[in-house]
DNA sequence: AATGAATGAGCATTCATTCAT
DNA sequence: GATGAATGAATGCTCATTCAT
């Protein structure tokens, strides 16, 4: 990695707390230079502009959360059990592992969906590589006899993700693990009665 | 009601979609004077500022949602068919009746989780009343023998919620209306089973 | 007194302590109609603009330092005596009786001496004024034979001004009394040597 | 001196006589930049806010004082002939050397003695400073044998101060020079009488 | 005579971005 | 590759003033 790769990296990591938890429009150049301690000029010499910071932080703040979710899959023998990783992490979203400011995804999409057609292009990609993730999963469970033939995977991978980003939007807005608790218990069990 | 309090309303109703689609921060007082046709100073003659406007309509199009639904549930006689209401108009997200950009809650509780305390509990109290009416109606439904006596209430009306509010985001995100009517179908199911 | 002109006076003494101690560019309509407990419309609807008010509080101020220095003098036999007014009267200019803020004259010719040419005119006229009464009781006293005819009547008289002007700002700004207090008895020995 | 500090310079030079006839708060961004030729951003580059362009003129206003005070006195062997600089220095206070708009100390004591602490404060030290300056003097003077031992050096000061700050109001809001050249022949008989 | 509501120019300040060095 | 300095458009907000009612 080359001097420009590494503060580019250097860059998309200090500011990737402010990018999620205050947003792309009301995170400032100033924010970023004081949480670097770079100049401005040192910012624009390694990107475009802005967005395109904004881009890469999405990226690097997603890698985190399914970098993970990867390890935790990896420890995991059967497809039940590697589902069953969602809940497990979310409940945990506070854990320092997690990208301070709750889920990317959701931030990111919430903010970008009536407005910035290629970043929400990028939040969309990132739900349906998730997505096939889980069908790919449960396809598999199914066809290992593990999961009944009657699970309709598709459906079942779009309700475990809307669950969980409403129990983040939730719980972030009221203060209450209690609800993320609860909701990640109910994903719980939808998993095992698969 | 008075010329100021018409022009206040004014106000309110020419931004909503405004604030709704762009968000708090990213809607400036131009959007608002262009949206409105009235000058900043009659803006700031009729709220104190800015923040006071984005109050408003968020208070404003969140009643949009729940007299819709109210209207709604006053057609049914039973509590199922009450519960039912939520996921029928949820399907019909961008139904002209319904606030341009998507879930008001969700909008703005991403936007000011982190950052706007006063705002936050306000979306804060919005959640509460949502769940507060679930808890109810299905109890409610219990009590009238409609529905088992092993449903949990709490657990559920955030089970709905939760899910909705996802269903929103990723609807939104992807653009695929199909996602919202296989999670409205889900969640018909699950309100069916009570 | 009509009502109009009552009102001009209830503006006039409501707004008196504002435009001498913030200044007149300081001043804003708001303040105004705070202190005053009327309304924009109000104050337009009996002075022509601001400038307006600010003059008549200047003269309105100008009169109470005055008048409470004629009644002083009232009291006094010799011309001695009345001269000696100014220095006990200054010694107290944080007295109720005072206009608060300081004093008008000093106040006001310092904002208007470069920018506002007819407010300047008017305080120069004030300065005047007192020169002449100075001079005049000077020159009484000299042929009253209460002082030697050595005194250059003009030169004392400005000079008592520009002592008491000064020890006003030096005063408040330093907030030292003492100050005050040392400078009025030197103008008081000054007169004593008459 | 680096760029920046010589573009700060540039701004306080270019700004000084615009804060000391206008005053502060009367003084806009747009005075500023027309008297600069640079842009509001450029100014801000260089400055926090306003306020501190402000205070940063008022020291450079002083200093040109002060510094053409420094100098006259330089060239005086006598104590007396040193403290005979100030009436002197004042009498051509409309001399190029000095700042325009009048007595920097005056201007500034009036305009922030009721609003602003701070630079109340400032003031305050630099009258501290000319009538420490004054005390130290006389009281050389006196130990030299210069002066009489009677003479009471605070008092002396402030009345020479006060004297020449009312006189420079009373000459500015008059227009009559003849004022300010009275006052000066009364403060060098005064410190003739040492 | 007074009010409530509006105007539009102006305010101080911050923004993302550029570019000579 | 990085910096410091600048730009100019945009920000939220306040101003003195007007005028129909």
């Amino acid at each position: 990695m080359g001097k420009a790769e590494r503060t580019k990296q250097f860059i998309i990591e200090k500011t990737a707390t402010l990018f999620n938890t205050k947003g792309i429009a009301a995170t400032s150049l100033l924010d970023m230079t004081e949480a670097t301690g770079l100049t401005k000029g040192s910012i624009y010499g390694n990107f475009k502009n802005k967005d395109e910071v904004a881009l890469e932080v999405f990226r690097y703040n997603l890698k985190k959360v399914t970098g993970l979710v990867s390890e935790e899959m990896a420890r995991e023998s059967t497809f039940r059990g590697k589902i069953l990783c969602y809940p497990r992490i979310y409940t945990l979203f506070d854990d320092p592992r997690f990208p301070v400011g709750g889920c990317v995804i959701l931030n990111t999409a919430v903010e970008v969906d009536d407005t910035h057609p290629l970043m929400c292009e990028e939040v969309s990609k990132a739900i349906n590589s998730w997505k096939n993730t889980l069908v790919f999963l449960i396809n598999e469970g199914i066809q290992a006899g593990e999961f009944s033939t009657e699970n309709n995977a598709e459906d079942l991978a779009l309700q475990i993700i809307a669950t969980i980003e409403g129990a983040v939007m939730l719980t972030k807005v009221s203060g209450k693990i209690a609800y993320m608790q609860s909701l990640m218990k109910t994903v719980e069990n939808l998993i095992n009665s698969f």
